[in-house]
RNA sequence: GGGAGCAUAGCUCAGCUGGUUCAGAGCAUCUGCCUUACAAGCAGAGGGUCCGCGGUUCGAACCCGUGUGCUCCCACCA
C-alpha cells in the first residue's frame, strides 16, 4: 500500500464519521453498565456553528468518548432551541426581504412561513457538529418546539399557575421597541454611554417669575412628568413646600413633591418625576400617589398623551425639544454625561422601561432548594468561583417576566372571557369546561386565547428532563437511568439565564438534581483578547477551517489554548501546530509500517530498556490525565499527550529501537512498539478522533475500532526506570551538546569513557546510548583519558575521544561554568544549615533533603574539580 | 456604587500544601544540519525586576496589607 506523504484528513473524516455510525457507537440504550450523560446546551436552531461551539462541543466530545472508553455506557443528547425572539426576528427580516410586512400576517400564516424556515435552516448547525466529530446519539435529538416538548412546557405552566407560582400583573417591565416585546431583566444588557445631561428650569406656580431647574439625560420625556422632586432637608427648595410648577412646552400644572430618595449633590438636587417611563419614578410615584402619563408608543415613538411630537422618534424629538425649549426660554445648560444604557440582549434596541400585564412567575420558592444543592457542592461548578456569582443572584433573585409579545413559541394557556376572567388549562377543551362551570351553555367562541409566548427559557429549562420524554412519562426507564446527568457544558454568560434555571426545574418537577457537575467553559477571543462577533468580522467561518485543516487540527487548535476558567485567546497559529502534529503522527506511523517488511525472529531481543521505560511513561501520563480530567483542565491533558507522543515517543523512543541502516528489525520490538503506538493514539483519541483512528487502522489490521476500544487499568508506574530515562535522555542531550560545541560533525565517530559507579546502568543502556551519540565504543575506565573532551553528569565523570582537535578552551569554560553555578548552589545550602533557626523550625525531611544536596552538591563539585585538573 | 478575577520569557500560559528536583512549557527568536518517517522536520542555544511598595517567616512567584493596570459580573441615582 502506497502511504500518502502526509495525513489527509477530508478523506478519513468522512470515513470513519459514516463507519462510526453504521456501528452504532453513537446510540445509547440502557444497560447494565453506568451511564455517562451530557445534555447539549441547544443551538439556536436557525444558527451556524461558530468557534463557542467549537469549543463547548469538543469539550463535551472528548468527555464522552473518554468515558466510553472507561466503560460508561455513554449519552450525549443533541437538539436545538426554537429561540423564540431571535428566530422571530429573523422570520420577520426574511419577510420583509420578501416585501411582505408581519403585520399583514395572521398569527397562522407567520407560523407557517416560521415554520418552513426552520425545516431549512434549522438542522444545518447539527450536521455541522458531524463534521467536527461530535459523538451525539442522533437517534435522541430533540427540538424545543416539538408537539411532546411543546405540550410539556404547557403542562408545566399549568401545574405552576395551579400551585399559585405563575400569576399575572402590571409591573414596570423592560421594553423592546423594536421586537415590540416584553424582556426579562436578563435580556438586558447595560452599556456604558456618552449621553448629555440637559437643564431645564420649569417655572413656578407664583405670583414672582421664579424657576425651579432639573437635571435629565431624556428631556424628551418631560411630557409624562407628573411631578418635581426635591430633598426635604434642601434649603434651597424649602420654601417650595406645597407649590406646583409647569411642564415647559405643554404646561401642565404638576406638584413639587419632597423625598429623601433624592440626592441632593446630584444635578440641581432637583428632580422631574415620570412614573410611566423609569423605575425608579415609578416607585416615586406609587408613594406620592402620582398620575402615570404614558407618553411613549410601543415602538418607541411618541404617543397621543405627549401631546406634542406625536409620532415622532423617542430619539429625534430628544434633539429636537432641546431646540424647542431654548426657543421657549426653559433651557439652561447641557453637558457631558456617562451613563448606564439598557439594550436588549438580542435586538440591540434601547429598552424602554414599561408600565405593563404581563405573565409573571414567582421564583423564590424554587431558588432556595437550588441555590442549597450549589451552596453545599451537591451540584459541583467549575470552576468554583462561579458559585459566588450563583449565590448572588439566587439570594436576589426576582420575579420572572414569562411572557412575551411574539408568536413563535408556546402559546400561553390562558383564555380570557368578556368579563376579563382568567381559564388557565392544557388546551381549549379544559378551558371550556372550566367556563361551563360558571355560565352554562357557553362555548368557546366566547372565550379568547392570550395572543402572547412564553420565553424561550420557559422551554430550556426543561431540556435534561425532557430530552429523556419527562412528560409522557414521569418516571420512564431512559429517565431514571441517564438522569441526573453527569456533566452540563456551558458558557458562563448563560449561568442565569439557563443553568441556575435547569437546576430550579430540576428539583421543582423531578425532586432532583438535573446534572452532577457544570463546567464552565472560557469564552472565546481573538488574539487582541476581543469577544467574537460578526460585527467586528473577526471569527472565523468554522466549516471552512474544517475543510481547510481538518476537524483534529480545529478541535487541536481550540483545546490546546483553552486553560480551564480562562477566556481563550483564539490565535490561528495553534493550527500549524495541530496540523504539524498530525502529520507527525503520520510519520510515526509510516517509520513503523517501514520495519514491517524487515521484521525477523532471529535479532536478538534482550535490548529492552526503551520499551520498559516507554510504558512507564504512558503510566505515568495516563495517571496526571485522568488527574487533569477531574478539574476539567483539558488543554493541559492534551499538552501532556502531545508531548508523550512526539518527545517520548518520536523523539527518543523510535530513535530508540530503531535497527541500524537497512538492519532487520526484531519482531518482539516491532509488536511491542505497536503496542505502545495503540495505548498512545488511544489516549489521544478523545481529544483527535480521526486521525488516531485512521493510523490505529492502518499500524495493523484490527477487528476492533479504537473509538469502542476499552481502556486498561495502567497501574502505579516504576519510579527507577523512569528517573533512569532521563537519565539517559539527559547523558544523550550533554553529549550531543558537547558535540555541537567541539564542532564534531554528526558523522564523526566518538568513544566513550565511563566513570561511574552505577555501570550496569550504562550496560543496560550501551545499545541505545552508542547508537544517540554516534560512538562506536563506550567502555568504563577510573582515570581520565588524555585528550578527550571530558564532561560530569551528576558525579559521572564522561570522556568523549575521536579523531577530530579537542578546544580545550571551550570545554574549560563550559567546566568552570558549571563549577560555579555548583558552588554558588552549595553556598546558599550550607548557609541555610548553619542557620539555626531554619534547622530548628524546618519540617525534618527538608532538612533531610538540604542535606543531601549537600552532600550531592560536594560530590559533584570534587567531580568537576578533578575533571577541569586535567585540562 | 458593590463584588469577583487576573498581572510570571517577545506572545499564550503552567507553577497544587511556602523549601534550588523552582523560576518552567508551547509558540516565536538565534545557531548548525536537505541524517534513508517527518525541513510542516532534526540537533542545540539564548531569553525573566515572577506588576510596584511594605509586612509575616529561618525561608515568599506562592501567605497578608497596600498601590497601579486590565477583565468580567451585578446595581433603580436623574
Amino acid at each position: 500500500m502506497e502511504l500518502s506523504k502526509n495525513f489527509q484528513h477530508n478523506e478519513a473524516e468522512q470515513k470513519w464519521y459514516q463507519h462510526w455510525m453504521d456501528k452504532g457507537y453513537f446510540y445509547s440504550t440502557p444497560d447494565e453498565r453506568p451511564a455517562y450523560t451530557i445534555v447539549m446546551p441547544p443551538p439556536n436552531v436557525t444558527g451556524v456553528l461558530h468557534m463557542g461551539h467549537a469549543l463547548n462541543n469538543t469539550v463535551q466530545d472528548i468527555l464522552i468518548r473518554r468515558a466510553k472508553m472507561q466503560g460508561f455506557n455513554t449519552c450525549w443528547v443533541p437538539g436545538t432551541d426554537h429561540a423564540s425572539i431571535a428566530t422571530e426576528a429573523k422570520v420577520v427580516n426574511m419577510l420583509k426581504e420578501k416585501g411582505i410586512d408581519k403585520n399583514d400576517l395572521s398569527r397562522e400564516e407567520f407560523l407557517k412561513y416560521a415554520w418552513e424556515w426552520k425545516e431549512k435552516y434549522g438542522g444545518i448547525i447539527l450536521a455541522q457538529l458531524k463534521k467536527m466529530g461530535c459523538s451525539l446519539d442522533w437517534n435522541r435529538t430533540h427540538f424545543t418546539m416539538d408537539d411532546a416538548y411543546y405540550k410539556a412546557v404547557i403542562d408545566v405552566f399549568v401545574n405552576l399557575y395551579n400551585k399559585g407560582n405563575i400569576y399575572r400583573g402590571v409591573k414596570m417591565i423592560n421594553w423592546d421597541p423594536q421586537a415590540l416585546t416584553a424582556l426579562s431583566d436578563e435580556e438586558v444588557l447595560h452599556k456604558e454611554a456618552n449621553s448629555k445631561l440637559t437643564y431645564i428650569q420649569y417655572k413656578i406656580d407664583s405670583e414672582t417669575e421664579e424657576y425651579i431647574t432639573i437635571a435629565t439625560v431624556r428631556p424628551e420625556t418631560i411630557m409624562g412628568d407628573t411631578a418635581v422632586c426635591v430633598h426635604p432637608e434642601d434649603e434651597r427648595y424649602a420654601h417650595l413646600k406645597g407649590k406646583f410648577c409647569f411642564v415647559p412646552l405643554i404646561n401642565r400644572r404638576i406638584p413639587i413633591i419632597f423625598d429623601d430618595y433624592i440626592d441632593k449633590e446630584f444635578g440641581t438636587g432637583a428632580l422631574k418625576v415620570t412614573p410611566a417611563h423609569d423605575i425608579n419614578d415609578y416607585n416615586l410615584g406609587l408613594k406620592h400617589k402620582l398620575a402615570v402619563v404614558d407618553t411613549l408608543n410601543e415602538n418607541g415613538t411618541m404617543s397621543e398623551a405627549a401631546q406634542i411630537y406625536v409620532g415622532h422618534d423617542r430619539f429625534v424629538v430628544r434633539k429636537q425639544i432641546v431646540e424647542d425649549l431654548k426657543a421657549s426660554g426653559n433651557f439652561v445648560k447641557q453637558e457631558d454625561y456617562n451613563n448606564q444604557v439598557g439594550v436588549s440582549e438580542r435586538t440591540g434596541a434601547v429598552i424602554e422601561p414599561r408600565l405593563s400585564m404581563q405573565w409573571w412567575c414567582d421564583m423564590e420558592k424554587m431558588a432556595s432548594p437550588a441555590l442549597e444543592a450549589v451552596m453545599n457542592e451537591e451540584i459541583d461548578f467549575y470552576p468554583s468561583k462561579f458559585k459566588n456569582l450563583y449565590r448572588h443572584w439566587m439570594g436576589n433573585i426576582k420575579d420572572w417576566c414569562i411572557s412575551r409579545q411574539l408568536w413563535w413559541g408556546q402559546r400561553i394557556p390562558a383564555w380570557y372571557d368578556t368579563e376579563g376572567n382568567i381559564y388557565v388549562a392544557e388546551n381549549a377543551d379544559k378551558v371550556l369546561e372550566q367556563y361551563l362551570q360558571k355560565n352554562a351553555g357557553g362555548t368557546i367562541a366566547d372565550l379568547r386565547q392570550d395572543d402572547d409566548v412564553l420565553d424561550t427559557w420557559f422551554s430550556s429549562w426543561l431540556w435534561p428532563l425532557q430530552v429523556f420524554e419527562w412528560n409522557e412519562n414521569r418516571d420512564n426507564k431512559e429517565l431514571d437511568y441517564y438522569y441526573p446527568t453527569n456533566t452540563l457544558v456551558t458558557g458562563p454568560d448563560i449561568i442565569f439565564f439557563w443553568v441556575a434555571r435547569m437546576v430550579m426545574a430540576g428539583y421543582e418537577f423531578k425532586g432532583k438534581k438535573p446534572f452532577e457537575q457544570v463546567y464552565f467553559t472560557g469564552i472565546i477571543r481573538d488574539k487582541q483578547g476581543r469577544k467574537m462577533s460578526k460585527q467586528l468580522g473577526n471569527s472565523p467561518d468554522l466549516l471552512e477551517l474544517i475543510e481547510q485543516h481538518g476537524a483534529d487540527t480545529v478541535r487541536f487548535s481550540v483545546m490546546i489554548s483553552s486553560p480551564a476558567g480562562n477566556d481563550i485567546l483564539y490565535d490561528e497559529a495553534f493550527l500549524e501546530q495541530g496540523r504539524n502534529f498530525c502529520n507527525k503522527m503520520w510519520n510515526a506511523m509510516k517509520l513503523v509500517k517501514m520495519w514491517e517488511g524487515r521484521v525477523s525472529t532471529e535479532v536478538s531481543t534482550d535490548d529492552t530498556f526503551a520499551i520498559d521505560w516507554m510504558q512507564e511513561r504512558i503510566k505515568q501520563v495516563e495517571l496526571s490525565i485522568e488527574e487533569l480530567l477531574k478539574d476539567f483542565r483539558l488543554s493541559e491533558a492534551l499538552k501532556n499527550i502531545y508531548s508523550l507522543i512526539w518527545d517520548d515517543f518520536c523523539s527518543w523512543y523510535l530513535e530508540w529501537v530503531k535497527p541500524g541502516f537497512e538492519q532487520p528489525m526484531s519482531a518482539m520490538v516491532y509488536n511491542k512498539t505497536i503496542d505502545i503506538y495503540e495505548s498512545l493514539l488511544q489516549l489521544l483519541h478523545p481529544f483527535m478522533p480521526f486521525v488516531t483512528e485512521e493510523i490505529y487502522h492502518l499500524l495493523r489490521k484490527q477487528s476492533d475500532d479504537l473509538m469502542s476500544r476499552q481502556l486498561t487499568a495502567f497501574g502505579t508506574p516504576n519510579a527507577e526506570l523512569l528517573s533512569e530515562g532521563t537519565k539517559l535522555q539527559e547523558l544523550i542531550t550533554a553529549i550531543r551538546d558537547a558535540r555541537v560545541k567541539n564542532n564534531l560533525k554528526p558523522k564523526d565517530v566518538i568513544e566513550l569513557a565511563v566513570d561511574t559507579k552505577e555501570e550496569s546502568f550504562y550496560t543496560s543502556t550501551k545499545n541505545i546510548l552508542g547508537r544517540q551519540i554516534n560512538a562506536e565504543e563506550i567502555s568504563f575506565t577510573n582515570e581520565a583519558v588524555q585528550g578527550s573532551i571530558s564532561l560530569v553528569l551528576g558525579v559521572d565523570k564522561l570522556y568523549i575521544s575521536s579523531n577530530v582537535a579537542i578546544d580545550t578552551a571551550a570545554q574549560k569554560e563550559q567546566l568552570q561554568k558549571d563549577l560555579d553555578y555548583q558552588k554558588g548552589f552549595l553556598m546558599s545550602v550550607e548557609k541555610k544549615l548553619s542557620n539555626e533557626k531554619f534547622v530548628a523550625n524546618a519540617k525534618p525531611e527538608v532538612i533531610e533533603s538540604e542535606r543531601k544536596k549537600q552532600s550531592d552538591a560536594l560530590a559533584k563539585i570534587k567531580t568537576i574539580e578533578e575533571s577541569l585538573s586535567l585540562l
